[in-house]
DNA sequence: CGGGCCTTTGACTGGTTTCAACTTCTGTGG
DNA sequence: CCACAGAAGTTGAAACCAGTCAAAGGCCCG
C-alpha cells in the first residue's frame, strides 16, 4: 500500500506516529476504475482530493452543452472546487477519473479537525496553496502571451508523456481549442 | 493611520497586543504616488504586498514589446509573483501603482519569522491562498466559457466602479483584447 | 466482427487583430 | 491659467487565426 500522501507531507513537516495515525483516521482512501465520478455538478464539493496514483479531470458543461476541461490532476496533486468548498455552494464542475486511480479524500470538517489536532499541517496546506497560486499565475501568463498553436506546442513538449496517456479531445478541451484544430496543428508539427 | 492589514487578519484570528506588535515589527508600511514601481522585472520578487488603499497592476512585457497586465490589486488584496518568491528566481513581472496607494510589504524572511512567532498566522495565510486559488479557478472558468465580448460585458457589469478608476487600455490588456476592439465593444453596449 | 466513438480533412465563416489616420483628453511648463 | 505635446481613445478597412459544419476514415472494445 503506497502511502504517497504521507510521503508528500513528510517533505514539508516531520510527522511522528501519532500524527500519522491522526491523519489516517481523518482521511479516506478510495480506488476508482476508469471513468468514475468523484464529484457531480450541482452537488456541493465538500472535500479535497489527493491523487496517490492515476489521473483525474475536472470539467463543466458549457452553454453549448459541451464538456469543458479546466484542470487535470496527476499523482501527487490536490484537486477540488474551492469556490464550492469555501462557500458551501453547489458546484458547476464534475471530477472524474480518466484512468484507474487511487485517491485520498478529506472532508472539509475533517480537515478542520486535522488542522486543530496536528497544527503543523497548517504549514503543509499553506505551502500547497501557495504553489497552486504560483501555478495558476504561470498558466495564466502562458495563455496571455501565446497563440493557441504556441500553447499546444508548449504543452506537448512540456508533457510528452501526458499526450500518450490522455485522449486527444480532452487535451484539446483543456487547451481551449477544438479537436479539429488540434488535429490540424498535429499535422503541421510532424 | 488606517491599519487595514491588522483588521483584515482580525477577521480570521483574534490577535493580542503582543502579536500585533510582532506583526508591525516585521512588516513595512509604504506610501507610493501614482505610477511608482514596487517590483521591476528581472529582480527577484522576495516580498508579498498587501494593498491597504489604492490600486496596483501586475504586468509583463510580451514578445511584441507590449505591456500585458495579468492582475490588478485593490484595497485588501495581497499580490506577489509567487513563482519568483518560491523559487528565488528573477521575476518576469512589474508591479506598479495605478493610483496613489498605501501598501504593506513583508519579505519572505520576515514572513517565516512571523509564522514562527505567531503560529496562528499560518491559518490566515492558508485561507488567503485558498481564496486566491478559488478566484483563479473562477476566472479561468470565465475565460474558458466566454467570448471576449461576453468577458468584457461580464467584467464591466461586475466592476462598474473599476471601469471609472482605471484607464481603458489597461482594462483591455487585462481582458486580453486590443484597445481598438474594446472601443468597438463599448460603442455596441451603449 | 460490428458499432460507436475518436480523429482527420476540407470548405466556409466570423470574431478579433492589425495598421494607419484622426480626434479627444490630460497634465505639465511657461 | 493657458497652450500645446504626448498619451489615450475612436474609426474603418483589410487580414487572419481559429471555430463550425459535414462527411469520411480509423480504431477500440464489447
Amino acid at each position: 500500500m503506497p502511502d504517497n500522501l504521507i510521503k508528500h507531507i513528510q517533505k514539508v513537516a516531520d510527522l511522528n506516529e501519532d500524527e500519522i495515525s491522526t491523519i489516517q483516521s481523518l482521511v479516506e482512501h478510495q480506488h476508482f476504475s476508469k471513468r468514475k465520478f468523484l464529484l457531480h455538478e450541482q452537488n456541493q464539493c465538500d472535500k479535497l482530493f489527493f491523487v496517490e496514483k492515476g489521473c483525474l479531470r475536472m470539467y463543466f458543461i458549457n452553454s453549448k452543452g459541451v464538456e469543458q476541461i479546466t484542470q487535470f490532476a496527476l499523482d501527487g496533486w490536490w484537486i477540488s472546487d474551492y469556490q464550492s468548498l469555501l462557500n458551501n455552494a453547489p458546484s458547476d464542475y464534475n471530477i472524474q477519473t480518466i484512468e484507474e486511480s487511487s485517491v485520498v479524500s478529506i472532508s472539509k470538517q475533517n480537515l478542520d479537525q486535522l488542522l486543530l489536532k496536528v497544527p503543523r499541517m497548517e504549514k503543509y496546506f499553506r505551502l500547497i496553496f501557495t504553489k497552486a497560486v504560483a501555478n495558476a499565475q504561470y498558466r495564466s501568463k502562458l495563455m496571455y502571451e501565446m497563440s493557441k498553436e504556441e500553447f499546444y506546442i508548449h504543452f506537448s513538449t512540456s508533457f510528452p508523456d501526458f499526450m500518450q496517456r490522455v485522449p486527444q479531445y480532452m487535451i484539446a478541451s483543456y487547451l481551449g481549442l477544438t479537436p479539429e484544430y488540434l488535429s490540424e496543428l498535429r499535422k503541421k508539427s510532424v
